[in-house]
DNA sequence: ATGTAC
């Protein structure tokens, strides 16, 4: 077991446990702990376990989720005119996809963002810290981005579901067929964000192109004969990914130089610090909606879910810099921009929510 | 995390 975290970063014992709970399993090999590593339901967030055999549960229900960054061109982003022309992204709108082309058929809630930590958010390029990276990636300092982090919604959560109803946390019978199935999550979870973006970009009267960095986190491939699966961990082995900062603070978009001892992995965003519970209680007692909603880089997050809004408040997460600073300091990646929120969408600005409703 | 489980 390794820990990529330096001894001033604070990780819930709760998630150093499951780590040890994980890395007992029959077959275990390695198990690697991300700076953001706290704890999931059974498993982990935040880190990569190796082993010879197939644990569905520890990819969990969102397979495939992950976070996309879109280069956006926008004539005057202004965040207070734009939070109001972001589109309903709780419910479908299936004038932006062919059917033809959605992975196992589900086209339900393609294009919808779900709930939990999941967000889109337009943001703007902020520090450049490796200007030859960032000019092959074709940005620069003050340029539009849209981020999106989402999964598979309701695929990923039935393709667990099935496995847990008969073999609970036990291993895959049949490797095969839940890999043929989560891939197919995977891919359903990329085209999810691309629809989503494609939505943004047209109710914002913006140009996008197609994504420069789209990793996910909850995930599981064969490497050298092992499965490496991955939850709350994105691919670091030589990748660029966007490691999410919080509703009012930057995000980092680095890259990747994990090896073997991390599980080829890097971090996926800031890690909560905080329960659910515990920051819904906190953050009730500490803040008010209107500085949840208005944060302190001066972007906007629309969320007409007040429990979302708490539970989700940056001080019920890490501190990003921090756990940007220890995958540096190990050497599993290296920063490449920071970026800046304008405007993050969590969920409908409005209670309750409209359903099926045009704007 | 989830057209969810108690």
């Amino acid at each position: 077991m390794s820990i990529f975290a330096s001894p001033t970063s604070w990780i819930e014992s709760g998630a150093l446990d499951q780590c040890r709970q994980v890395a007992a399993l029959p077959g275990m090999r390695h198990v690697a702990g991300m700076p953001d590593l706290h704890p999931g339901k059974g498993a982990p967030i935040g880190a990569a376990m190796t082993s010879s055999v197939l644990y569905p549960f520890l990819v969990g229900s969102d397979i495939g989720c992950g976070i996309a960054v879109f280069p956006f061109k926008l004539k005057r982003p202004v965040p207070e005119k734009l939070a109001t022309r972001f589109p309903d992204l709780d419910v479908p709108d299936r004038s932006f996809f062919d059917e033809a082309d959605v992975p196992a058929g589900c086209t339900d809630s393609l294009g919808t963002v779900g709930r939990g930590n999941h967000f889109v958010e337009l943001a703007r390029v902020g520090t450049v810290f490796d200007i030859d990276h960032a000019d092959r990636l074709g940005l620069a300092g003050g340029d539009l981005v849209l981020i999106v982090h989402s999964g598979s919604r309701g695929l990923g959560e039935r393709i667990l579901r099935a496995h847990t109803e008969v073999h609970g946390a036990g291993p895959a019978e049949d490797p095969a067929a839940y890999l043929a199935a989560h891939d197919d999550a995977v891919r359903w979870g990329s085209l999810n964000r691309r629809v989503m973006a494609a939505r943004v970009a047209d109710a914002l009267g913006a140009e996008h192109e197609p994504p420069i960095v789209d990793e996910c986190h909850n995930s599981v491939e064969v490497r050298d004969g092992l499965y490496l699966h991955r939850k709350g961990a994105a691919n670091g082995d030589g990748r660029d990914v966007l490691v999410a900062g919080t509703r009012g603070t930057p995000s980092f978009l680095v890259a990747g130089h994990a090896g073997a001892d991390a599980g080829y992995s890097v971090a996926h965003g800031a890690g909560r610090k905080m329960s659910r519970a515990d920051a819904l209680r906190r953050g009730k007692a500490k803040h008010t909606v209107e500085e949840l909603r208005r944060t302190p880089v001066g972007s906007l997050v629309v969320c007409g879910d007040r429990q979302l809004l708490f539970e989700e408040a940056p001080t019920a997460y890490k501190r990003i810099e921090q756990v940007i600073g220890d995958l540096v300091e190990h050497g599993l990646a290296t920063k490449v921009v920071s970026t800046v929120p304008l405007v993050t969408y969590k969920t409908a600005d409005v209670e309750p929510r409209r359903r099926g409703g045009r704007r």
